[in-house]
DNA sequence: GTGAAAGCGCTAACAC
DNA sequence: GTGTTAGCGCTTTCAC
């Protein structure tokens, strides 16, 4: 309504600031970017103005111009268990750690979440938009080969995800196959002989996690964990333990849970199955994120270290932004003991 | 390295796929839109080169000329209590419901976390910058006021937060002081006579919960409610309650939790201090997150929609882009009465 | 139905 | 130090 009764001219563009400054576009934007050189008295009186009509330059056009948007990309794709996985907090803390890491580098952040059921070329075109310098995906989702084949030909890109033997993607994750261990073991040494995994065992990271449990169990001459698959939504997911425990109630003495939000989910459930923990049932979750604390009693895990992933998803695309080829980066899980295991 | 072995002509614009297709970047450009008249031949030709060789056309440059880039902002001002707000949980399923409304609308988003403090021109800078076509803001912090100087020149603006008479720029939020009301009001019923509100009163969102309260305290002849400081990160927050809890223990038996994490936090700690919940001390949250059904006890709660608010949000910046001018809106809050109070 | 041409707002190489 | 010029890749009149 009332925008251009303060100032006298509307400024749109640099070369309308170069008209109210005497000077040519080529030195104020000379100017505004603060580099090469500029008379001292020009700059001042240039930024003055600019300030004065609350200008900036356009970053789509300087963008457009210099090849290069100071974007990246955040992609985050949806797999079968669609709805879910995102609003999972692990995800979303690790998003929000990336926004302070890309903003201290100077980046800004493009959110997309995709399901790539529906658009299988879900990842070429995020890319191929022009829009941003490089990409962290989030997650591999069931999409583990779209993923490597990008790879191929595309460099400035890091996945969060799971480390496999001869990958060709630069991948950032925790070592799930050993915090499978150690949650087992830990299991096992509380006295559990009859174990069961908790979690979608055909998500890549939760396999990992399944099969390290497997190693652990059957390197102790335990028997075979039992698989209890479920989805990540809370309400699907209370369902389907209580299902679980129904069907397996007594059969089961040590749950590893695939994360903490699904060991916290099972906490209550097995409360209002009136199995004792860690009495009768042993209980260990994975990720350890702040609700691991504040259960009752207080869930023994297995910790991811999300600062330290998402600094590490950050250094690692701003090497391969400036040429570098990078390696894969496995980060060590840490087990930790409270209450219920 | 190997990207070009695959395809004879690397095809990095629009120009080179005309020269291959044998027409021209008009052509090529209508075409690829899939509006305005093509021959329907020519079209299919056109289509089947860009898949081939995985070319999609710049939205940088298509902004640029067309003046709108498809992006929206969504900016996350921390004030103060810096570290914290931001992995709020709230804030995080809010950002995930946004992200899934603005795809749906043909949207992308960007996102920005700033430290105002740091950065006066944080609001300006964002919008000014080209990149976006408008702009969300969640959370109003302590930055009512920048919020409004820009609400007046600047139009495609929606705000998450609390709503106040007589304010110029468009806000979508629960009605904190109506929730407040009704949080107090069922302690009050619970039998509590000795009230306390848990949260840092001078984020607005919460001083109007906090001044809600204390509307029904007084209509129903209760004594004031006495304010409990915290901050909002769980390390800082957990000493805080239990530093409170010691100096007023006795003092207290209804308390008024801003936020369910901060109640949950709580829990934990009364636990601690040997207080039984509900029957020594009643506690009301705020919010409804997960979280709220897995406390034990579970929490009782005031609910907001945080589905309908990012509805809600999407829905009036469109408007607005589209060059409405738009009410705020005010969302009812909702008592979800668990085992706590 | 398609081509030619102008230009979105900016930057950088090249003059001077 | 600063002006001039030529685009970045796209869309969109205006012709034909």
């Amino acid at each position: 309504m009332n925008d251009d009764k303060t100032t006298r001219t509307t400024v749109r563009n640099i070369t309308d600031l170069a008209r109210l400054a005497g000077v040519s576009a080529g030195t104020v934007s000379r100017a505004l970017a603060g580099k090469s050189l500029v008379n001292a008295k020009t700059r001042e009186r240039i930024e003055a103005l600019a300030r004065e009509h609350g200008f900036r330059p356009n970053q789509m056009a300087s963008g457009l111009r210099r090849q290069k948007t100071s974007v990246v990309g955040v992609i985050i794709p949806l797999g079968h268990d669609v709805r879910q996985q995102i609003s999972d907090s692990f995800f979303m803390t690790l998003l929000g750690h990336l926004a302070d890491e890309l903003t201290h580098e100077g980046y800004d952040l493009m959110l997309r979440r995709v399901v790539p059921d529906n658009d299988p070329d879900w990842l070429d075109r995020f890319i191929g938009s022009g829009m941003i310098d490089g990409v962290i995906v989030i997650g591999q989702s069931d999409q583990f080969d779209r993923i490597e084949d990008v790879a191929d030909g595309y460099n400035p890109m890091v996945v969060w995800g799971n480390h496999t033997e001869g990958q060709r993607h630069c991948v950032v994750g925790t070592d799930n196959r050993l915090g499978g261990r150690l949650a087992a073991e830990r299991l096992i040494a509380a006295g559990a002989r009859r174990l069961a995994f908790l979690g979608d065992t055909t998500a890549i990271e939760f396999a990992a996690r399944f099969a390290g449990a497997q190693d652990a169990a059957r390197r102790l001459g335990i028997g075979p964990i039992m698989a209890l698959p479920t989805h990540l939504s809370p309400e699907r997911a209370s369902a389907e333990i209580a299902a679980h425990l129904a069907a397996h109630a007594g059969a089961i003495d040590g749950i590893f849970a695939a994360t903490d939000t699904l060991a916290a989910l099972c906490l209550t459930e097995l409360r209002g199955h009136g199995f004792a923990v860690p009495e009768a049932v042993k209980l260990v979750g994975f990720d350890d994120l702040p609700i691991a604390r504040q259960t009752v009693p207080p869930l023994t895990t297995v910790r991811q270290d999300i600062a330290a992933g998402a600094r590490a998803l950050v250094d690692l695309l701003l090497r391969r932004l400036a040429g570098e080829t990078t390696e894969s980066l496995v980060l060590p899980p840490e087990l930790v003991v409270r209450k219920t295991a």
